[in-house]
DNA sequence: GTGAAAGCGCTAACAG
DNA sequence: CTGTTAGCGCTTTCAC
């Protein structure tokens, strides 16, 4: 249980110098095969293994990288780190994730931890100005998801909400929904504007006005969507109403409030999410959504890094496109055919 | 953009040896209170950072931690990251987190990778026997999870299933159901025997038969808990049936399945689940489940990796209770007959 | 193709 | 209290 070997026992133990053992370890070219073979041979032995903090400080590469999300526990963020972490391990590089919990002094301290840990490079959701300052140390960085947009000049991922709002306007004007009830995130919220502009000119393609759509506020949460689709159902009492919601915990609690109120859903009362989280696909009946392509948000991210690291320049923002998924919280106003309402269909 | 400054520039700027300014930097008691501030302040002005690859070459202190689990997309996975990560950033050390996809090979290279990152200590939940060749390494390390009990000898961090069971059952006995059927994960799991074992000590103890219980096999999926039940409603075609189930995921399956049967929860069926899924609590009815307490379990093993470190030995594994969340899907027969009979079976 | 030596940034003796 | 010195383990010139 001693110290363990460095490439100085190793380098002994092959009766070699320790830079040659260096050398044969890191498959440099300027090594005779056979040396090379006897320091493998002797690093097996003596159960070497390179100790990537000395690596680090004399190559200036720790093989560290980190990420800060707002929440780990967010199946949305976990899915990013997951793909993250697969990148970064394929480039053997080992990942730092933090979470912030949205809190500034939090996302301050992890990105000092950053620094210190001296990572190659960090991929951060910003919850606010601190990336500026993160800029200036030189580490390499790209920013991921909605709120990076505040920051054009910083190389940045997101999805596209533009492309997903139109995607699931068209599959509800397609059943038979041509204006629907829109349930929002807060008007501070920059996706906000985003997502009811685009529905605007969705809208203004297809000659309907837009002020025609009963629209009402939420806070991005279960109890918000809950109690805007109260108000939803108050103001239309009867009819078929279809309703998009901003995310899916909206979109669930919608669902919950319709089926108190009595309108069955889709019979009644027609819901359509937005992100893909995991909970749309064992609710009753099954949320139809639109999803966010998380994983891989986390796997071009990384890509960018090392893209960037590489000297393989940046272009600013990428938008990845979402993907709908169909379960069966949407009636088909035009067909005939009684409602099929399926719950199981996960993605 | 240039070189990160380095202590040497800190000291010059302070006018004091790079000892002297090491020292007032890691408050250290041997430094006069105004060099201190001379050098924090110079410090400052030169946006100096610890670099901790040097530090942890010096010291032998790297600041890491590492964790490997299955995969941090699993919603119980990622509440004991944060959990882990949690603890490990209040005591100013950072995270690595993997995800091992329960498979062997993956899990040894993270090994590796954690061991080359020269961590301090680890948090695993094994898949394999990785982990003993792990422990010869001197790293510190703590288990966490059901697998984590075929290693007797490591300590390590568990829920503790045998309270679980009890409690589910002791809830169950209390709504008039006094024999509910199982839906059990795979013979081949060591938590299957004892989540088992627990019911039949806890029947015997009430005077029922366990060999009356229906027990139906499943595999800890959505999909394997829909067949399961479908084949426990087959077998009770009439009355109402009171099912505990081996985790979340089999609960709602069976919730769905009950429902496509025309069964309805909880009129019909009760539901007990076990884990505490986020998507229980958005389900129709809301799942009634047994909690298992994943970040706590995070924040444990990693504080029990500190001890370790700190000299504080610790002893076996530690199993932490269960909580008991309510929500809908448990009928209270209780309001019709009489509670608490003991012996008395249906058949 | 191999060895000797320097040094990455820091902390921990050891002197003063 | 403060400065000097010696490495931690590794890679990388620079010689040979």
């Amino acid at each position: 249980m001693g110290r363990r070997p460095t490439i100085i026992d190793v380098a002994r133990l092959a009766g070699v110098s320790k830079s040659t053992a260096a050398r044969a370890l890191t498959d440099s070219p300027d090594v005779n095969e056979a040396t090379r073979e006897k320091v493998r041979k002797a690093a097996h032995t003596a159960g070497y293994e390179r100790n990537h903090l000395a690596v680090g400080m004399r190559s200036g590469r720790s093989g560290l990288f980190g990420l800060v999300i707002p929440d780990i526990t967010n199946p949305f963020w976990a899915e990013v780190a997951r793909g993250a972490q697969d990148i970064v391990g394929e480039n053997g590089a080992s990942l730092l994730v933090f979470s912030s919990d949205w809190d500034h002094d939090r996302e301050a301290a992890h990105l000092r931890a950053l620094r210190q840990a001296r990572v190659e490079g960090a991929i951060i959701n910003p919850v606010s100005d601190n990336v500026d300052d993160f800029g200036r140390f030189g580490v390499p960085f790209v920013l991921i998801g909605s709120s990076a947009e505040r920051f054009p000049d910083t190389p940045s991922i997101g999805s596209d909400i533009a492309q997903a709002v139109r995607l699931g306007l068209d599959h509800l004007v397609l059943l038979g929904h041509p204006t629907p009830a829109l349930i929002l995130g807060p008007k501070s919220r920059l996706a906000r504007a985003r997502f009811l502009r685009t529905v605007h000119e969705h809208c203004l393609e297809r000659d309907v006005d837009p002020g025609a759509l009963l629209v009402e506020d939420s806070d991005y949460t279960f109890e918000g969507g809950y109690a805007a689709m109260q108000r939803l159902l108050a103001r239309r009492p009867i009819g078929h109403i279809a309703v998009f919601c901003a995310n899916d915990l909206i979109a669930l609690g919608a669902m919950l409030a319709a089926r108190e109120a009595g309108r069955e859903c889709p019979r009644d009362v027609s819901i359509l999410g937005f992100d893909g989280v995991p909970a749309g696909a064992f609710s009753w009946p099954g949320l139809t959504t639109i999803e966010k392509p998380a994983r891989e948000m986390g796997r071009r991210a990384a890509m960018a890094l090392f893209d960037e690291i590489a000297g393989r320049p940046q272009d600013g923002r990428i938008y990845l496109p979402c993907r709908l998924v169909e379960r069966g919280s949407l009636a088909d106003l035009g067909a005939q055919t009684p409602l099929r309402v399926a719950g199981v269909g996960r993605s």
